[in-house]
DNA sequence: TCTATCATGTAACCAGTTACATGATTTT
DNA sequence: AAAATCATGTAACTGGTTACATGATAGA
């Protein structure tokens, strides 16, 4: 019914029980063990949210439900045919058109001027600072291994690629602030 | 009460009220003039829901009520001390603290394997394109200009940044799929 | 004067989060 | 056997969104 799977998360299920019907929870494990939830949000609940709109939706379907001891019952769903044709139609969007993301970083820099220039300069060195650790443990990580294939590291490849350019910029708008020529408009904000 | 601002539009409404008590709709039409919307995600309805959850954390305080004619009443909101102690420590913060951010192309990219190698490079072709056009705007908006301080575009300075960053990354990205070795297990899942 | 658009706000809905619950297994 | 932690799920809360409402002004 609804046109689309909005969540991310609801993605990463569908993707996942295309590989074969799985139970909630497993699909959690799963999540894990990949380390999706590096790139992909993932709160438990937020698992048994997404599913049962999966389910609403018609996109997954109960196939059976079994249950090993005293456990609560755990119900196995599978991927229907809309199901992989909602999958793919998503994916295909998401990759070919670039979405507006609002950052937050973005939103402070809307409000920069708020803050005095000198103090600026302080914490954009901190951030800077920040940068540079993440960055050194992106290229950690996506440093060739032989236990994962490249693609499987792609994720990390496009962080490193943004943190680095994040940098940059960061860099060049503190020693911007920094050199002191800040426009009347913000200095005038703040008499010293 | 609550410890903290969560919404960046919250902080708008903050920064704006430090100029001069308002009501809602000022600050709506303030923020679309500002162009802040297109850093801060902004609707109308929500506008309201953060001035109301402003109020209730005592960050903000209804100064009057006026009614101009027969139009709905209308609350001007002012900035209390302990709003103007927030906005600082949260905006310092947002400076100071990368985010971790969840991106849809990034989710999207944990995802890629689901899709075949060759329709990837062409949804890639696709992206390209929609980024090259989206730099192209950026470059003009950003371009020195006269009317306006160089201050207040470092947003799109950001975004142009990131823009690029993403552009190369995708273009390097594809070429290596396009090269056609993807390695075994991504190759695996698409017989063809 | 009829229609469209602006100005201003409320209410109903929904997704996602935090917190709670409870049996099973492992550790001390 | 008490305590801690794992496995699994539900329920309550809350923030934000979509949709609705209504008087005012301007254009045709």
């Amino acid at each position: 019914m609804a046109a689309g799977v909005r969540n991310p998360l609801g993605l990463v299920v569908l993707a996942f029980l295309q590989e074969r019907p799985m139970h909630p929870y497993e699909l959690g494990r799963l999540l894990k063990s990949r380390n999706k939830q590096k790139s992909i949000k993932y709160r438990h609940a937020s698992l048994y949210m997404v599913v049962k709109q999966l389910h609403r939706d018609g996109y997954i379907e109960p196939q059976e439900t079994s249950r090993a001891g005293q456990l609560p019952e755990r119900t196995v769903y599978a991927l229907t045919l809309s199901g992989r044709e909602v999958l793919m139609r998503e994916l295909r969007e998401l990759v070919a058109v670039p979405a507006k993301e609002y950052l937050r970083f973005e939103a402070a820099l809307a409000l920069i001027v708020v803050l005095p220039p000198p103090e600026v300069v302080t914490l954009l060195g901190e951030r800077l600072q920040a940068l540079t650790e993440r960055i050194a443990e992106l290229r950690e990580k996506t440093r060739a291994r032989d236990d994962v294939e490249w693609i499987h590291l792609i994720e990390y490849e496009y962080q490193l690629a943004l943190a680095e350019a994040e940098e940059k910029f960061v860099r060049r708008f503190r020693a911007s602030v920094d050199s002191g020529d800040v426009g009347e408009l913000w200095q005038g904000l703040h008499p010293s």
